[in-house]
DNA sequence: GGGGGACGCCAACGGCCGTTGGCCTAGACT
DNA sequence: AGTCTAGGCCAACGGCCGTTGGCGTCCCCC
C-alpha cells in the first residue's frame, strides 16, 4: 500500500521535508517555465531527489501541480477599512502579495496555457475575490461583474509587471502603481453602473 | 538551394496557398494550444500537409511562430478623435480586434509562457502601444508610464474574457464592457498624475 | 519537348518526457 | 532484537516531439 496522503492532521511523517521541498522547487519551476516545460525531472534535481519519487507522494503531474497551486489570497476584510480606501487597500494587497509568493506567478502562468490551470483560476476568483468584493458593493446582484472588472486590472498589471515586464510597468515603483491603479479600482468596487 | 523566403515583394509562388494555410493553422493552434502543446505535427495535419513542409518554409518552430504572430493592431490615429473620447475609442478598438483575430490571444498566450514570445509583446507594445499613446497624452516624457497603464487594463481584460473565461467578464455585452473601461483608460491616457 | 527547380510525401533519428516496477536501506514499533 | 514498512534510488518503457534527408512528381521556362 502506497502512503496515504492524508490530511495534515495526523503525526508528522518522515518524508515531510520532503514533500516541502518538491512543493517549493515545484512553485518555481511552475512559476518561472509553465506548465509543459516545468518538466517532474527538473523539479525532482531542484529538490535533490528521484523523479519516481514526486509520482509516489503526488500521483502524476497534474496532481502536483494541483497541490504546489494550493494557496490562499489571504485577502482583507473590505468592511473592516473606511469605504473610501477600499480601493487603495485591495490593490497594495495584491501587488504585495504578487511579489512574496511565486505561486502567484505560477498559477497565472499555468492559468494561461493549461485547461486545469484555469479552472483553477476561476475557482480563486470565485471562492476569494468575489467574496472579498461583494462586502462592500453597494448592488450585491451585481457583485459578480464589479469582482471581474478588481480582477481584470489587478490581473493585467501583474501581467505587465510580472511576467511580460514592459519596462514601464516593471520599473514603476509599488506606491506608484497602486495610486493610479487605487482609483480605479474603488470605481469599480463603489461606483454606480456607467 | 531552398525556395527562399523573399519578401513579398516578389511573383506569386504555387505555394502561397500552402503557406497561408500552415500560418492560419498555426495561429489557430498557438492561440488555443500555446506555444509548448501547439506541435508542428498538428498544425500540419489542420493544414493539410506534410510537417516536413513547416520546416522548409518556416525553418523550425520558432520560426513559425514569428511568422503567425506578426500582425498589426491597427490602431486608430486617437489625436483625430475628440479629446474625451479617446479612452471609449481605445477599449473598444482593443475588444473588436480581439475578438476578430486570433494571433492577439495566441501573442497573449505564448507571451505569458515563452521567453521569445514575452520579447515579441514588449515590441508590439513599444512600436504600437506607445507611440499612440503618446499623441495624446499631455506629459510626453511620462508616456510610457501611461501606455503601460492602458496596456495593464485592456489586457487584464483580455486576459479575464478571453483567455480565463471568468464568467461575469466572459458573460458582459461588449458593450458594458467598454462603458466600463473607458472611465479608466481615459484618466489612464489624459489626466494629471495621481 | 526536354531539363531543372519548386513542391510535396515518407520514413526515420535522437532526445526528452511522464510514468512504472523492482530493489535496497534504515528507522519505528513490538 | 527482530520484523515490517515507509522512504529512496535505479533502470527502463513507450510515446510524442522537432527535425532531417531522400525520393518521386508536376509545373514552368527555354
Amino acid at each position: 500500500m502506497q502512503p496515504t496522503d492524508t490530511a495534515p492532521g495526523g503525526r508528522p511523517r518522515r518524508s515531510d521535508a520532503t514533500r516541502a521541498a518538491i512543493l517549493d522547487a515545484a512553485r518555481e519551476r511552475f512559476a518561472s517555465d509553465g506548465y509543459e516545460r516545468a518538466t517532474i525531472r527538473a523539479i525532482a534535481r531542484d529538490a535533490g531527489i528521484d523523479p519516481s519519487m514526486v509520482m509516489r507522494y503526488y500521483g502524476n503531474k497534474e496532481g502536483l501541480f494541483a497541490a504546489a497551486s494550493e494557496f490562499d489570497l489571504r485577502l482583507p476584510d473590505l468592511a473592516a477599512v473606511p469605504r473610501e480606501e477600499a480601493g487603495a487597500v485591495l490593490v497594495g494587497h495584491f501587488l504585495e502579495r504578487w511579489e512574496e509568493d511565486g505561486a502567484l506567478t505560477a498559477l497565472l502562468r499555468v492559468g494561461v496555457t493549461n485547461p486545469a490551470g484555469a479552472e483553477r483560476m476561476r475557482a480563486v476568483f470565485q471562492e476569494q475575490v468575489a467574496p472579498a468584493v461583494a462586502a462592500v458593493c453597494p448592488d450585491p446582484d451585481r457583485a459578480g461583474v464589479r469582482a471581474a472588472l478588481v480582477a481584470s486590472q489587478i490581473l493585467g498589471m501583474a501581467v505587465s509587471r510580472y511576467v511580460l515586464r514592459f519596462p514601464p510597468a516593471a520599473g514603476m515603483p509599488r506606491a506608484e502603481a497602486v495610486a493610479w491603479l487605487a482609483p480605479t479600482v474603488q470605481r469599480y468596487l463603489t461606483a454606480g453602473s456607467p
